[in-house]
DNA sequence: AGCCAGGCCCTCC
DNA sequence: GGAGGGCCTGGC
């Protein structure tokens, strides 16, 4: 089924970004779970054409327009963005990539995997999870699994998760399944909370610091401000911008009481922590400081991959 | 061999 | 409140 598209959409750089970790490129096109079904998808001249099973298609047309984001105004949010000529540049080279609206449940669990680990590890833990406790499909000559519900990942005990290569975050896994599925904690409520709100809701889940609360918060509940500082953007923002870091903190510690802080204590660009750094692109890059902060970092990880 | 990878948690100060 | 070390595992 074809979904016409009017704006500009980057399909490739918006499902293979590392910011959702069931999707495969097969080359024309990308094959990958969402919900209870597999998909495919592929550019088309108007849009995307996609596929879906078993679901129908015509159910999951309006489904998919919200998982990608299809909705937002991607060019209000460029120029948005786009306040100085680094993230100009960033935007033209990717033009198109848009930030997903995942099930929050499994962008929850995909980036409690995702700490000291890389892309595509978290896709293998992602897809073994799946297999041993979701639901099989079987579509377009594919064998895929439903991801786990928290009942699901609940009755799965911790040695079943240690064995499927989690390392020590089989812990928080089950404890994250517990906490939901005995309705502590309602991942999908949070779409409807405040950035604060939710921030405060996420980190009570073990396993989930700021970090990875700022990640589930911008690929799956829609809060574009949300900005995660990982090593890398971390890096980042320290080499585009070290004055304007100098500058915040000054006046952050100018605006406190004055006399009381040593020069010697105000800290150095190399020092900062990343609390300081999320608080100031939060400002700099403005509502939609997430979207600034995926390009920055696809664009980083595109560059290392080719060298 | 030893360190690091898209962090988090706990234990000290 | 913040610095420092440990943690599963995989890859170089």
């Amino acid at each position: 089924m074809l979904i016409r598209i009017e704006s500009a959409f980057n399909l490739e750089s918006t499902l293979d970004s590392g910011q959702a970790f069931r999707w495969q490129n097969r080359g024309d096109y990308f094959e990958g779970v969402i919900d209870k079904s597999i998909i495919l998808i592929k550019k088309s001249s108007d849009g995307i054409e996609f596929e879906s099973f078993p679901q129908s298609e015509k159910e999951f047309k309006t489904k998919l327009r919200y998982y990608l984001s299809l909705h937002d105004d991607l060019e209000l949010i460029s120029q948005s963005i786009a306040v100085d000529r680094n993230i100009q540049s960033y935007i033209d080279q990717y033009y198109g990539m848009r930030i997903l609206k995942q099930d929050p449940w499994e962008c929850l669990i995909s980036f409690i995997c995702s700490s000291n680990s890389n892309v595509s590890r978290v896709k293998k833990n992602i897809e073994d999870m799946s297999a041993a406790f979701g639901e099989r499909i079987e579509a377009f000559g594919s064998v895929r699994h439903t991801f786990p519900s928290p009942n699901q990942l609940e009755n799965a005990n911790i040695p079943a998760l240690r064995r499927l290569r989690l390392g020590y975050r089989a812990e928080y896994i089950y404890e994250a399944a517990k906490m939901v599925s005995q309705h502590v904690i309602n991942p999908w409520s949070l779409v409807e909370e405040s950035y604060e709100e939710a921030l405060h809701t996420l980190t009570k889940i073990p396993g989930v610091g700021d970090k990875v609360a700022n990640c589930i918060m911008l690929f799956s509940m829609g809060k574009d401000d949300a900005f995660p500082v990982d090593v890398w953007i971390d890096r980042i923002i320290k080499e585009l911008y070290p004055e304007e870091l100098d500058d915040y903190i000054q006046s952050k510690y100018l605006n406190q009481s004055a006399t009381k802080k040593r020069a010697k204590d105000i800290p150095k660009s190399q020092s900062i922590n990343r609390r300081i750094i999320k608080d100031w692109a939060r400002e700099y890059f403005g509502d939609y400081a997430g979207w600034a902060n995926h390009y920055m970092f696809h664009e980083r990880r595109k560059r290392l991959l080719r060298s």
